[in-house]
DNA sequence: ACAGGTGATGTTTACGTAAACATTCCTCGG
DNA sequence: CCGAGGAATGTTTACGTAAACATCACCTGT
């Protein structure tokens, strides 16, 4: 900076004037000061703004890997927001998902140059984690019921669920069975609840779920069971790549979709519309979760106490193929 | 760092000592400094520490968006290896793959807090962008055939290709046609050259291939056309979206996979083993190339002068059900 | 014409750390 | 018993920036 400003013939503070974009610098010594940086092409250095300003302009991340698509999705509309606001992203991974792991990420962080962070994470596995946190970061969850004592967004798990289920109920079926996801997971379950509770108003006794892991390949073994069972006209799956496995295991055991049997996942991923049949799904707004997300950090940086909440991101049924009146309706 | 010090009744520069883990400091002493940071949780400012040593341990990575599988599980694959290294990963996303927008990536990163950079970008965005890099500042591409003027990590795609349209072949079939990913990707056109030299090898003269976008639902558009030529009993797929997409048009035109069309992927993505039917698809190893380019990086920054170079990494056939001899064989 | 302002620029200082150098104290060989 | 050498710790300084304050020139209204 030194060197610039004696280049341009200035002090440098008028240099760090410029930089930053700061008024009441003569449209002449700017420009004089631009050439000069040019010149030796000088670029600030953020350690040092970093430490100055007390701030680094960077937004940190946790996650478990990049297993879930969900996941992937809200991380990159975080990206894309906090690029927006001139805020960058670093990313910490937690390899394992285990208590032990995950304190570690967050005590790392506390070194990290970061002023938020988001967590993209179940709830059960934020148990315990937050007393390395450093004071006064902000922190959002995605992803989780800890509404009470984080800023939490979240899609409308149970809305959506809700609203598949209705969706089989409304074209005739007796009754909705469901391809449930693993226990230990509050997406999971919050959809099984949801289920639940759905076919309870309709005055429906729901049959036992099936659980898979989230993958396909645990959807093909969870369907080649509900395959068996004659009765069972309609399934709501808990996410689309379980939907998948479900569809070749019907497909395999000669139960065809939609005529015998009717399909609905849950996420619309961007393969679900070329499934066989094209499967009707959930579809979640993963953009808007990053969205606010985003503005919920950056807002509780601005304000000094936030209240915890939690603010639900509504789904969408996208209506395909994979889901018809049931056979002799 | 003076409160610690303080507290525990040593100078500043030990507290620096201890919290570095650096040698020659008495048991005793230690136990002292410790017990002030946890007294006063204290953290390290990570600014100021930058600005001292004068790098961030931070890896920039430069993609864009996180649009392809490929790419999402490189970057987590970046973050895993760059983690058990020490660094963090910042994420510079690129939100429009244009020249303009990723000029603009990489002038941020000058200003930004990253000792080394790795770019997941097809070349034809890169050429013309590194005018902006800050010098000395070590740049590993993935996905790029830039090998002449970067360190390159990349998947054998050529090789992977090969070992497709070899597998095809060698069940008989009389010739292979390609559904191609789009014109503009260089991975794409890898494996379209590669497929069309093998069927060269083996004297044959190959079919007009036809173009996607990478999508599921482009694969469905060209595997309609496809269903129309009952020569066509085999068809190598350059990814397995599209593949998905070929598999269900396929069957709408009640045209059987295999007995009387084979179908090759490429990527081996986890819903690929639950296809209808599985498909036999070309495995890369994104873990790898992850850990090469972090390896890659990390030793340009040890060394002065890397020199420019392309590494491959080895793909590999998985043989499922998508695949059988062609009729009548 | 002059006091009082206003806008542009310069000077000083502190941010928190770690390298370089300085000091203290102890051990050990002769 | 003394001095050399080394281990443990302390002191000084600089990293590059931007906030706070200081200065200076020039304009405006009476």
């Amino acid at each position: 900076m030194g060197d610039v400003a004696r280049l341009a013939g200035v002090s440098a503070q008028t240099v760090s004037r410029v930089s930053n974009g700061f008024a009441g610098v003569t449209e002449e010594t700017r420009r004089q000061v631009l050439d000069a940086m040019r010149e030796l092409d000088y670029r600030p250095n953020s350690a040092a703004r970093a430490l100055r300003r007390g701030e680094f302009r960077t937004l940190g991340v946790i996650t478990f890997s990049l297993s879930t698509l969900g996941n992937i999705r809200t991380l990159d509309a975080i990206a894309a927001s906090a690029a927006r606001e001139g805020y960058a992203v670093t990313l910490l991974p937690v390899a394992v998902p285990t208590q032990d792991e995950v304190n570690g990420a967050f005590s790392r962080l506390g070194e990290l140059a970061v002023d938020a962070v988001i967590v993209i994470m179940e709830t059960h596995l934020l148990d315990a984690a937050t007393v390395s946190l450093p004071p006064g970061i902000p922190v959002v969850v995605a992803d989780s019921d800890a509404g009470d004592r984080y800023t939490v967004v979240d899609t409308d798990q149970a809305g959506g669920a809700r609203d598949a289920v209705r969706h089989l109920l409304d074209l005739g079926h007796g009754t909705v069975w469901h391809l449930a996801g693993p226990e230990d997971s509050f997406a999971a379950q919050r959809r099984a609840n949801a289920w639940r509770a759905t076919l309870a108003e309709a005055g429906l006794v729901p049959p036992p779920p099936v659980r898979g892991d989230w993958s396909a390949e645990s959807g093909y073994r969870a369907g080649l069971l509900l395959a068996e069972r004659p009765d069972c006209t309609a399934v709501f799956a808990a996410n689309d790549q379980m939907a998948l496995g479900l569809l070749r295991a019907l497909h395999e055991r000669g139960r065809t979709v939609p005529d015998e049997v009717s399909v609905v996942g849950f996420d619309d991923i961007p393969e679900s519309a070329s499934f066989l049949p094209p499967l009707t799904t959930i579809h979640q707004d993963f953009a808007e979760v990053g969205r606010l997300c985003v503005e919920g950090v950056l807002t509780s940086m601005r304000r000094p106490t936030p209240e915890p909440g939690t603010t639900l991101v509504p789904t969408r049924l996208v209506s395909r193929r994979s889901t018809a009146p049931p056979p002799g309706h």
